[in-house]
DNA sequence: TCAAAAGTGTTGAACATACACCCATGT
DNA sequence: ACATGGGTGTATGTTCAACACTTTTGA
């Protein structure tokens, strides 16, 4: 059964990056492991790891995410970004990396992972120039996808702890995309999508000022309509 | 410098396999190989192949779209689409595919590709039963990305061959989407949205009717603004 | 002359933006 | 009382969808 067995087939070896990304009060955030083994030990890195032979890539970034946030039930949001298999980028040999885009909430501080010296929160614009390996790529890739995906996907809720406040959820977007949004039409646009976001129970003053009521993001596989327009015309949506 | 001597690390073959699309007449096609050795001979497949030792993953995929369609400088879009590898997916043994998205023009039928016993053009809805290995599912992917692409980018040109009038534009649009466009409104939106399309030389009577003027596709690094919609109001764009 | 497709003008509806204004809390 | 943020109402402009209408060819 084993491939070389057949005929000369040429082999790589399968590893998965993350990219976790968060929102830190005013700055867009990724998740990023000092390496604690060569190659570029001591330097910063997406956390990753190579994909176990029985193992699905999704179940292995699944199981990076668990061990390098230290929590079992990290919630959030993983879908596979790109995969990334330049001859070279690895010093030790041919390796392809499927890399993953994850959106979590601003909650816990990651405890030191297993193999990682250290693990935090930088904001992506510091990092960019810090990462190993093509690492500084895959981050770009990530926050590009990140960005398009609010625009027309109600992800941004991943960003938010549940519940949330219209206004976090609107403080996302005014990290992720570097503008300020209307506090109004942001509210009513938000609430009047079917959809998008869901009543939770009670309020809170957190954000001070008057109540604001509590919000949970809306069903996973419920439509989205006209969130995106045709763009092309005459589509009867 | 191989990776086996550092440690254990599990390796895997890499492939890319492609999903070629067109649009014929009046239905989104895709280009089939029947497959002439093991495993699944005879059955219909997607192309594709291993990737060589020293290859870029991006090249490996040109080099198979070129042998596949049997033309050397064939124009089409390629974009990566994602990356399959669930354990079991390739009776050889673990077999990693990087999937590719291609749209072409309906032009040259390929001639028959070098491994390959047959290649042809078939429509995805026959092709969806059909296919070998987790091909099935890929070209299912590929269709919905083509379809959202076509939502928010002017890649609908990559499947006019070039020039083209915008009732050809429309068609494709048309049989992507299985929708009914107004060809009145279509026009004016196409055409008045800035980079989507240029004109070109001369106009031609080949639809029919009065002569329509010929276009060819924007360039390609043109932004291609309010093509979409913020989707979440206030972004002053 | 007629069919067929290209292309323009126009109108009402839907939606986005901007912003006036009121509401409910903490201090 | 007043500062702060939550939330609603409303006017104005832009875009979309529907469709009447003119233009230019081939048969």
């Amino acid at each position: 059964m084993s491939l070389d067995m057949k005929q000369d087939i040429p082999l790589a070896a399968v590893a998965v990056d993350l990219a976790i990304l968060t929102v830190r009060e005013d700055s867009l955030m990724a998740l990023a492991i000092r390496r604690g083994i060569p190659p570029f030990k001591g330097k910063w890195a997406l956390p990753g790891g190579f994909v176990l032979p029985e193992e699905d890539l999704t179940a292995a970034a699944r199981r990076e995410l668990a061990e390098e946030t230290g929590l079992a039930d990290f919630r959030a949001h993983l879908e596979q970004l790109a995969t990334y298999g330049t001859p070279g980028r690895d010093p030790r040999g041919r390796v392809v990396s499927v890399a993953y885009l994850a959106l979590a909430p601003d909650l816990p501080l990651p405890s030191a992972g297993s193999d990682a010296a250290a693990a935090r929160w930088m904001p992506v614009d510091d990092l960019a120039g810090k990462l190993a390996f093509d690492h500084p790529a895959i981050l770009a890739d990530a926050v590009e996808r990140a960005r398009a995906k609010l625009e027309y996907t109600p992800l941004a809720a991943a960003f938010c702890a549940d519940p949330f406040t219209i206004a976090e959820l609107r403080n996302v977007y005014e990290v992720v995309w570097g503008v300020e949004l209307d506090p109004r039409n942001f509210h009513r646009k938000v609430t009047t999508t079917r959809g998008f976001v869901v009543p939770a129970d009670g309020t809170t003053t957190r954000d001070g000022g008057r109540p604001a009521q509590l919000y949970s993001a809306g069903p996973a596989d419920v439509l989205r309509p006209p969130l995106m327009r045709t763009g092309v015309t005459g589509a009867d949506r």
